[in-house]
Parts: C-alpha cells; sequence; structure tokens
DNA sequence: CTGAAAGCGCTAACAG
DNA sequence: CTGTTAGCGCTTTCAG
C-alpha cells in the first residue's frame, strides 16, 4: 500500500480511504489511486484489515464426520445445502471457511472462533450433538444449526416443518387410496422422528391404525437402505404405499422395489423427503416433500449475523411443500 | 496474550515462544503458561500470527459456475472430491475457503491470492476455462487444477488417465462379446473428450468399426442425459451395450433403457465412470472406471505444495481401475 | 533461558 | 480534503 502511495504523492491513509470508498476525498484522488491499484494489481491485504478494523467477513461452515466413516457426507442433500450457502454468504460477502470436525469433539469448533478465524459459523448436521452445541453456544460461540427445533436449546436453530412434512406426505398417500402405508427411514432420532409423527398424525386423522409392523427402520446411507428394504420384502407384509424419510433412501427402497416386481406406483405408490436433484429424475420420478434449500440458507445467514450482533434470534421452522410427481399417482 | 503473560508473569515474548513450542524455554515454565492458556481458552490469533509471521495456513478450492446454471453442482463426483479435499488439506494442517467463482471471470481468483486469503488454491473443474488458467499461472497466483493435461499449460494439474479408462472400460464390454457400443457423452471437450478417444482406440484394436450413428451427444446433468438417451432409442439404433462418460450419465441412461423394456445387462451392457458412491447402489449395480479421489486429492495438494515453494511440478495423470459389477456382466 | 522493542499491513482518531 | 500518529495481536531479532 505504502508503494502506490508514493506513486500516487499521497499518504496511506489516502490510499486506504480512498480504496473503502470514503466520501471525504475528492473523486479526482480517488479514481487516481484506484486506477493505479488495478494497474499494479494491488489489493488490500484482508488480514491486516481485519486485524486492525477488528472485523471479520469469514464465516465457518461446520460438517461434522465420524471418524468411523470417512467421508460419509454421500447424500446430495448436503452438496446442495453447501452449494446454496455458498452463494448466500458470497453474496453477502463472506468468505466461507469449511471445517470438517470430529462429530464427538465438536467442542473444537470454538477454537475456530477463539482463533478469530471466523467470524461465527453454521453447523449442518445435528443429529446427536445437541449437548455439545449447547455447550458452544453456552461458551458465546456464534452458531447457528441446521436441524429441527429441541426443548432446551441454547443454539439457534433452522430447519423444514418435518412434522407437517410428514403429514402432508401421508395424507397424500391416504388421499391416493392407499390405506397400508409404510413408513421407512429412522423414527427414533433428528429430523426422520418428527417426519415419523406427521406421518402417524395423518393416519390417526384418517382412522387408519399405525401398524408398526410396517414401520421399516432405516439409516440414511443407500446400501443399508436397500438392506433394511430386502429383509422387509422378506417379511411379507402387504403395503400398497411407502413414505421415506429423505429422497435417497426412497430411490433406493424403489429400486429394490421394482427388482423384486412390484410395480412402483401401481403396487406401491411412494413418497420421499428432501426433493432433491436425483428425485425429479428417478424412475418413476418420485413425489417428495421439497426442502426450499435457498430460503434457508439465506435465513441460516440472516439468523447467524443476528447472533453475531448479539441478538437471540428464534428458531426457525421453513415449510416445505408438496411436489408430486409419478411415484405415487397412476397414471389417469 | 498480554493478559495471560500477567497471570504467568512473564512476558509476551515467552508466552508465545511457549505456545509454539519453542526449544529455548523452561519446560516447566511452558507447561505452566500452556495450563494457563487452556483453563482460560486462549488460542492465538490466527491473523495477527500470519500477519506477522508472513505465513498462511488457508488454502483455496474454487468450484467455478455459470451464472446461468445456478447451483449446478449437482455431480456427486464433486462432492466426493470436496470431501477428500477438505480432509487432506486438515490433515496437513491447512483451512480450506471455499470460493464460488464466475466461470467468466476465473481472474477473480487472483484477488484470493494477492489479498492474502489463501496460499494457493485448488480449481476443480477445468472445462473451457485452459485460457484464464494459464493467464492465472502467468501473473504467478499458486493454482494447481483438477482435469486433462492440455498443449500450451502453464498451469499444474492432476487428472485420471481418461483415455486408459475410457480404453478398458471399452475393451471390457468387447471381452463380453459385446459388438455394438455405444458412447454417450460430450466427445468434444475436456475429461469425456478422452474418454472417447480411449472408446475409438478399444475398438480399432479389436476391429470393430467407429459407428457415428452409436455416439450419443449428452451433458453431464441427469435430465438432458435422459433426454439424449430418449432421442437415442427413437432412432432404433440396434446396440449391445453403453459406455458413459460418467456414472450419472450411465445411471439415467439404464433408467430409460430399463423404462423402454430394454434389460440391462442381457440387452445392453453398460459402464460407466468415476465410481461415485451411487454407482455401487444403481440397479443393477454399475461396473464402472474407479476415480481415487482420495489418492488425487492427496496429488494436488502436494503439486500445491511445490508450486507455492516456487516449483513447477509436472502435471500427473492417476490411473483408474476398472470396477466390473452386475451392469456389463451375464450372471453365470 | 527470558525481556524489550520493533514492525507485519492496515485503519481511525486527531490534527491541520 | 489530507497527513501524522498510534496500535490491532502477534513473532522475532537483539540484548541481557
Amino acid at each position: 500500500m505504502s508503494d502506490i502511495a508514493k506513486l500516487a504523492g499521497v499518504s496511506t491513509a489516502t490510499v486506504s480511504r480512498a480504496l473503502n470508498g470514503s466520501e471525504a476525498i475528492r473523486p479526482e484522488t480517488r479514481e487516481r489511486i484506484m486506477a493505479l491499484a488495478q494497474a499494479h494489481q494491488y489489493t488490500v491485504h484482508a488480514g491486516a484489515k481485519n486485524l486492525r478494523s477488528g472485523e471479520n467477513r469469514t464465516l465457518g461452515l461446520v460438517i461434522p464426520y465420524r471418524a468411523s466413516l470417512r467421508m460419509q457426507v454421500t447424500d446430495p442433500f448436503f452438496l446442495s445445502m453447501l452449494g446454496h450457502l455458498a452463494d448466500a454468504m458470497t453474496e453477502a460477502q463472506y468468505d466461507l471457511l469449511l471445517s470438517r470436525v470430529n462429530a464427538d469433539h465438536l467442542d473444537e469448533c470454538a477454537a475456530l472462533y477463539d482463533s478469530g478465524r471466523v467470524a461465527g459459523m453454521v453447523v449442518v448436521g445435528q443429529w446427536d450433538h445437541h449437548d455439545q452445541l449447547n455447550a458452544l453456544a453456552q461458551r458465546h460461540v456464534p452458531v447457528v444449526v441446521w436441524g429441527v427445533q429441541l426443548p432446551d436449546q441454547l443454539y439457534c436453530s433452522v430447519g423444514s416443518d418435518n412434522a407437517r412434512g410428514g403429514f402432508e406426505a401421508t395424507e397424500h398417500l391416504i388421499q391416493q387410496g392407499r390405506q397400508r402405508i409404510a413408513f421407512m427411514g429412522d423414527y427414533a432420532s433428528g429430523e426422520a422422528k418428527f417426519r415419523y409423527e406427521g406421518y402417524c398424525k395423518a393416519l390417526q386423522k384418517h382412522g387408519i391404525a399405525i401398524d408398526p409392523l410396517r414401520v421399516i427402520p432405516s439409516p440414511f446411507t443407500p446400501l443399508e437402505a436397500q438392506q433394511a428394504m430386502h429383509r422387509f420384502c422378506d417379511q411379507h407384509q402387504p403395503i400398497d404405499a411407502l413414505f421415506a424419510a429423505s429422497d435417497l433412501i426412497a430411490i433406493n427402497a424403489m429400486g429394490v422395489l421394482t427388482a423384486r416386481g412390484f410395480k412402483v406406483p401401481e403396487d406401491v405408490a411412494v413418497v420421499g423427503y428432501d426433493d432433491v436433484d436425483a428425485a425429479r429424475h428417478s424412475f418413476p420420478p418420485l413425489t417428495t416433500i421439497h426442502q426450499p434449500l435457498d430460503v434457508a440458507a439465506r435465513a441460516l445467514l440472516q439468523s447467524l449475523q443476528e447472533v453475531m450482533q448479539g441478538r437471540q434470534p428464534a428458531s426457525r421452522q421453513l415449510s416445505s411443500p408438496l411436489v408430486i410427481r409419478a411415484s405415487s399417482q397412476l397414471p389417469k
């Protein structure tokens, strides 16, 4: 900077002001300085600027991982979320620092903040980290979480209204005349739990008994979902519809069903959750609950900004509409 | 830092040395200081450290995007690459700054470096940016690229041996007794072009004529791949095998083929490229060319480190083995 | 082995 | 409108 100050015949302070668009500078001088900066490919050193101004325009995106499953981020949902967050942050002039943190040591996130690397962070993948996240919040680490809203929650979360989504998915199947509707997913934890609750509520509303034999426990990974579906088919429980807790599960389940001679949607109507890109292009195209990730990303960013300002924004549930495609509807 | 210096009754210089594991410090003092830092959740400010020491432990990952297709990173291959790079960089104690840059303004990458935000960067997705990348290299921006090796290339690239992969995939199909083998993908540019060359070479070696009618142009997106396959089927060109330039294309093509009454692999044997997670779990499981992304990520990092040291590492082609699954082989 | 002092590149008062 | 001065939090000679 001192270099171009010399070239322009002014002080570094003037250069700094010019480059930051200060009002208190003669337009003529500003333009001369800008031109020189351009010509010499000069850019202000971001680190020094932050150090001096106390500001920090870098936000963290934390994706916890389990040491056991290396590279487990197999769900397309995550990539999509990541892309939308990157877009939202870029748009708001933030840099995005990606951090893989061991899921059992989420407290390491604090170091990201304490060391000044990030001004705040988004954690995507809440799973069973509730306590650790609460601890972070208590330490006043600016953090927002993509996930469900839990009792005794000290941090701000943004998620979709999973119970309502589950309800609408199931009711849609009922409206298609289906009665023996299976649920597939991990009904005990995280977001899937709420989707399951919605499923139950819809059945109850329409006077259909909840049959525990039609609940198919399944993790979110493709292979395990397929295995779970195979095991279920072996039991010969008759079903005429399936609501899966994620598109990935739904698509893999459809594959197994098809391979075993069932027709989708004729024999089994299927609804998924997330509306990932693949859902539109599966065979048949998958009816699903759309998660508005662009909205979600902006909401996460917005909330994070509020947290960084010391406020305590309320957690939010975004509504997610049903998208009807061929997997749940007989052709007319 | 001055705070814990006071607490320890020493100068900040001593604290700095202790925290950086300097030899020239009494172990006893060091431990006392470390303990204090722990207790007070003190972490050195990364920015200030960098500023003073001139070092920078942040690397950039640049994912170019086209303004036209918002959020085009739909290919699971990218996420996987991203995850592996994040792992490799984390392991080597680097932070990872994710940056979405307009594909038509790759020169903006230079600002990332000039402003000191990153010490170097990996660009993933070379496509048609050859000239822009060359310009970056000429500006001495430390950059390495995932992609093919091109003539007049001033930057270092790491990629897989696409021609060889294409060759092996095609030869495998020939060895299965197939003769009318179609190629599907964008045979004119990028990595697909080299895969196509390998395809041609294998046909030639085995005395099979290259039939341009069996070349199915297709982009990498699911929807367009399906449309391309539908159009091809409408032409009633008989084929008994298909080599697709990516798994995503292959899986979508298989879907269309199945929907149209062809059996895979009986009527049409299919081989893909990449070995993404979904390939193992498709119906039927997809034979494909495995891209060793863990190796690739480490190679990219290694090369980048060399570039940052001012050296000019040679571009590399990683070998990618064929993985045989059910989509190309009749059950015995 | 440790402290004092200088300075990384920049911005923000405070004076002119 | 612009220059001078001080200092963000840290590391690193250079002296003790």
